[in-house]
DNA sequence: CGACCGATCGTCT
DNA sequence: GACGATCGGTCGA
């Protein structure tokens, strides 16, 4: 299956490549092991202009400089001291768009997944949230930085198409004291698919 | 099912 | 020294 290729990322619509998102397969290779899943949730963060984005007026930390990179890397963060949150970063260098991926489907590597999130059970918990599908596919803070075209973190297209009334917008999870934008309506999510965060089947 | 809260630590002020 | 783009457990209704 085909790697999305740099062009899909370089794109200055972030709200676009983050709708587009939904339908493709996030992918890890650690140790030749393969884990992945179906896209079910993502939300845009557009840069120096959104007052919720981590590279808001043009902030540049040793944490966020990573968001400057071309499009096509990944940028990882840690939150609240525990979870390791994946971002996809698009849009040309210096111009620091990201994608948040909060959900994804289980596809391959069920079981390894259900060990790294010590799981005896599969369950929505699984993959559902950003902490926990990072947790799942392997994917660590050190891996900031990473080039979604190399054989370790990528996304591919497995012509999963979701049809536009499929798609829901809503606001952004956990960003509601970051100002004025916190209102935009740049989370995208399957409608109907119960591998999504806050969703009735996965509490 | 909703509300609350503790965990846990890198990052930035 | 405060706090977070979260999670999972507990408590009470």
């Amino acid at each position: 299956m085909p790697k999305l290729p740099r062009s899909f990322y370089l794109r200055e619509d972030v709200l676009q490549i983050a709708e587009e998102l939904l339908g493709k397969f996030l992918v890890t290779k650690f140790n030749g092991v393969i884990t992945s899943g179906m896209i079910t949730e993502a939300e845009a963060y557009a840069g120096v202009i959104d007052s919720a984005s981590h590279a808001f007026r043009g902030r540049r930390t040793n944490r966020t400089e990573i968001m400057y990179s071309v499009g096509g890397t990944a940028y990882v963060y840690i939150s609240y001291g525990i979870h390791h949150l994946f971002n996809v970063v698009t849009n040309l260098k210096e111009i620091p768009h990201a994608v948040l991926i909060r959900a994804i489907e289980p596809s391959e590597g069920i079981e390894l997944m259900m060990k790294r999130r010590k799981k005896k059970q599969p369950d929505y918990t699984l993959t559902t949230g950003p902490g926990s599908l990072a947790q799942a596919l392997g994917i660590h803070v050190r891996h900031t930085g990473s080039d979604l075209l190399e054989e370790k973190i990528w996304i591919e297209d497995r012509g999963v198409k979701i049809p536009r009334e499929k798609i829901y917008r809503t606001k952004r999870i956990g960003v509601e004291n970051s100002g004025r934008d916190a209102g935009l309506l740049y989370r995208y999510i399957i409608k109907g698919n119960p591998w999504i965060t806050r969703s009735p089947f996965n509490r």
